[in-house]
DNA sequence: ATTTTTATTGCATAAAAATGCATAAACACG
DNA sequence: CGTGTTTATGCATTTTTATGCAATAAAAAT
């Protein structure tokens, strides 16, 4: 065995000549301890290689200073998660870390025990909820967990009337953003690939957006330019836009709920003999790194994860922190990006073709 | 307050009227407790929406049930994680969820405290390491786990004298796969693009297995044809392909030591006015998803990272539970599969250019 | 009826650090 | 010199669950 068990504070109690108690609080550097005597007990401290028990201390003080993360899927199948989520897992990752909190990372499994254990049995401080699946599944769970008292909060749409804090990015918005772009480009028949039924309230509020900018623009919404799309996978993309085709609706512009339906359409429309930007335009929501490659590179609405990690983060952080007088923490919207490239046309083809 | 502060079990041996201590052992499934009596005491536990303290039952245990996944980058910008390791961090997720154990995500920060911290603190019952950035900073790292006798195994090239237990891809046989590839497809001079220094054992091993490809099939290895990239970014890749194309050196093939530098390196190829397959192939490592989605599609040399992720999981959690005479966890290894798309020409061009 | 065996259950304590309360030492002041 | 005040430290206890050992009751054997 190359190790000897572990230091404790009583060694090191021992070894300073000290009672444990001083041990503790040298190493908080708490002021009831004299500045000689704490020096000199870090430094047997740090010679014996000790580290705080983190379990004892979570125990005495009834803290983690851990947060916990799970990730919503649907689909339990061995699939990568969705770009976007990743983006958004690193940059929790790094903003915990940057406040000195560890982070567990899990995906909600609906068959298993309750998330509220994450909390209930003290191995995190709150949780981060990363989209919700099916809408009415998570409001029940909301529900359960604000009655128990749980810190959480949660990265998707904010509803009217919604269980919970969330923070989001104005999907409303960026769905009008993306609508006005393909509109500024002369569009007049824009083609919506997602789902717009209750269950999936973000993809939901970027139709809504599309069709105020329809209307801002005098022009008619058509139901038939409208295709569901129940999952944002580049496949199913695929298969909308080929209903698309089939249906020998008149379209020039696809504005699809995320990126990775585009790249599907994309993939679609190409291959029926259309070009893109020149016959149809493609605009994508959350920009993700994918769409930097295809051909042509695809515009898209960005929600900003590196800052949403941050706000998150920090948002929770405040709830758990929070004292009794201190102004409560509030849902927020991030503000969504047009990213221009080269999938709406107007602009110079720099690839030859 | 909308809650009662949680129940102990003391709460429910009170309200069992049986002793504390056979609480704990009903809960356990012990068979010293009656039938009877445990089912009583399982009722009124999840009554009162009992969950068992982790931190009481961790410090009583002296274990965790916990995991923790150290990612290693060098850039500590705000930039994405690379794809390949986003893939492996899904599938460690899933596999450790699968086995009841917690995962604990974290960036190794080369200023802050020393690793070996999860174990000592007892956060966590054994570490992952995902790559090492710096090769000989790893080395000396590994020395001092080892040396505290701390559980930890590393995805990243196994070395001749590799400190610690390593699971990592066959990049020798990957690079020979890939090189192997270009040749079969008739070209002659072949350009590397990636560092072979050793601080990167993992590119230096595919680098080798190139240089055994070319000697097999009687060519010459030319280091005018090796270009260093230090760093697996697209923007490098791009970098590093333009410094080739000026160099005017003859090349009718690259083999990038990655995914995001081959996308980087088709880039400045095609804006050079080479066509790719026909005037260049190219083929990436890493099979990552915006391979997918270039135009022509990236050929890659696939690590399996759900599997990898699976194993790298089965064989910590092997190391922690090891009895005394059970086998030793021994380093093992993936094996690279070659994805066949279409940027090395050969197959049939579906999209029309 | 008494002893032995078996099955349950409780008591006391361990695990490691944190903290309220008590106390000792040092110092000041009348 | 005695009393009050401050500063530093220790003692005892707390947090919750798990477990070795002892005790008890019930069942079986003599």
């Amino acid at each position: 065995m190359p190790k000897t068990s572990k230091a404790t504070s009583i060694d090191i109690a021992y070894r300073a000549g000290v009672s444990q108690s001083t041990v503790s609080r040298a190493l908080r550097d708490s002021p009831l301890v004299s500045k000689e005597t704490r020096d000199h007990i870090k430094a047997i401290a740090k010679e014996l290689n000790y580290k705080i028990d983190k379990n004892a201390r979570n125990l005495r003080t009834q803290s983690t200073d851990t947060l916990a993360l799970v990730i919503f899927e649907d689909n339990g199948t061995t699939d990568l998660i969705n770009p976007f989520f990743l983006a958004m897992i690193s940059s929790v990752i790094r903003a915990t870390a940057k406040r000195n909190y560890d982070l567990l990372v899990s995906f909600h499994q609906l068959h298993q025990d309750f998330q509220g254990d994450y909390e209930d049995s003290k191995r995190a401080d709150g949780i981060i909820f990363l989209g919700y699946g099916d809408f009415l599944t998570y409001e029940r769970m909301a529900r359960d967990l604000i009655h128990s008292g749980t810190h959480f909060l949660t990265w998707g749409a904010s509803m009217p009337g919604q269980q919970g804090i969330t923070i989001s990015c104005d999907n409303l918005k960026g769905g009008q953003m993306a609508t006005e772009h393909l509109i500024r480009h002369g569009r007049k028949n824009i083609v919506f690939l997602g789902d717009i039924s209750e269950h999936a309230p973000e993809f939901r509020e970027r139709y809504r957006g599309y069709c105020r900018a329809l209307s801002q623009a005098g022009m008619i919404i058509n139901p038939k330019l409208q295709f569901k799309v129940a999952e944002s996978t580049s496949q199913l993309g695929y298969e909308a836009a080929r209903k698309l085709i089939r249906s020998r609706s008149n379209f020039d512009a696809i504005f699809a709920a995320t990126d990775l339906i585009a790249i599907g359409a994309m993939k679609a429309v190409q291959e029926a003999g259309m070009r893109v930007p020149e016959d149809v335009s493609i605009i994508g929501f959350d920009d993700i790194q994918a769409g930097m490659y295809t051909t042509p590179a695809l515009s898209s609405i960005k929600q900003n994860a590196e800052l949403a990690g941050e706000q998150i983060t920090e948002m929770l952080i405040g709830m758990i922190t929070r004292k009794e007088n201190d102004p409560p923490i509030a849902s927020r919207i991030i503000e969504p990006e047009l990213v221009i490239r080269h999938s709406c046309g107007g602009y110079t083809q720099r690839l030859k073709r």
